[in-house]
DNA sequence: CACCATGTTCCTTG
DNA sequence: CCAAGGAACATGGT
């Protein structure tokens, strides 16, 4: 469920839940997620330790814990792949069949699920270091963000993608902006002017946001397999399909645009989908 | 069987 | 050294 604005929103809702609880077991059911990470030093690390805090930065989640045994406090990050979840389920539950790792808590379970293996959940801080800004932060400035533009021959719909540049924009997003800004996926990164690097920087912002904000108003419930996580963009069963309408060009190829009304394309580029509309986007 | 999937990293090529 | 392209990772849905 991972872009930036599925993240945040699972931080929002996670946040509030985890200070006070302490890990009293770790069981790494696939050690790749926890890689560089050996099992010994994650379990040595987070065995009674207890979790203080957690914030998001780009698609990444930073646990902030405590252990009794060390003065200094700690950090643990998380990513989500793909596929991946993250959530509390009462210890009586069955552990579901994609567990990556499961912390005891007492009478839950912190349960990192991932389907895909995709996902991180490490004490190897090194994820952050390349991240370019926060897009809904000041330093994701027109001047920052069209000089970054420049320097690339790279298509913009590619270039918004790189994590370096902006952190947190995914496949989906990505098309959603440029439709917003009236802007084709196909060109050139440098070749935007100035009014187009404004207008995308203003379309990346108001996308996450509402998103962040659809999201923030869902029950975000998950007790296990029954109730659905409604951030999940596919897997939507019977009535809550609502986040995928939402969207206004991503998987809707072959469907009218809604400004226009000429159909929705769907192209290929560096090996993922692009959708875009031909007459709103030059 | 074929192709598709919200992401990132590694390897190769130019 | 760098930019860009493609495969790989792993599993499931259609």
């Amino acid at each position: 469920m991972p872009e930036l604005p599925e993240v945040e929103v699972l931080v929002r809702f996670l946040a509030p839940l985890l200070p006070n609880k302490i890990v009293g077991d770790v069981d790494v059911r696939r050690a790749r997620v926890i890689a560089p990470t050996s099992i010994r030093k994650l379990k040595t690390s987070l065995l009674g330790a207890e979790f203080t805090g957690l914030t998001r930065r780009g698609k990444f989640l930073l646990f902030n814990l405590q252990s009794p045994n060390r003065a200094e406090p700690f950090k643990l990050l998380g990513h989500l792949g793909m596929t991946g979840r993250m959530y509390l389920l009462p210890t009586r539950n069955a552990l579901p069949k994609h567990a990556a790792v499961v912390l005891n808590l007492g009478d839950e379970n912190f349960i990192f699920e991932d389907t895909r293996y995709f996902g991180r959940f490490t004490l190897d801080l090194s994820g952050l270091e390349k991240l370019g800004p926060e897009p809904l932060g000041e330093e994701f400035s027109t001047d920052y963000f069209a000089h970054g533009l420049s320097k690339s021959r790279q298509p913009i719909k590619v270039k918004l993608l790189d994590q370096s540049l902006v952190a947190g924009v995914g496949n989906i997003y990505a098309s959603e902006a440029l439709f917003r800004a009236g802007i084709s996926p196909r060109l050139s990164a440098r070749r935007l002017n100035s009014s187009q690097v404004e207008r995308l920087r203003q379309s990346i912002r108001e996308v996450l946001t509402e998103a962040i904000e659809c999201g923030s108003t869902t029950p975000l419930d998950y007790s296990g397999s029954e109730l659905r996580d409604r951030l999940f963009y596919f897997g939507s069963s019977g009535t809550d399909n609502f986040y995928e309408e939402r969207l206004r060009v991503y998987d809707r190829q072959g469907q009218s645009c809604v400004v226009c009304g000429n159909p929705i394309r769907r192209i290929v580029q560096a090996a993922r989908s692009t959708f875009y509309c031909r007459t709103c986007q030059r």
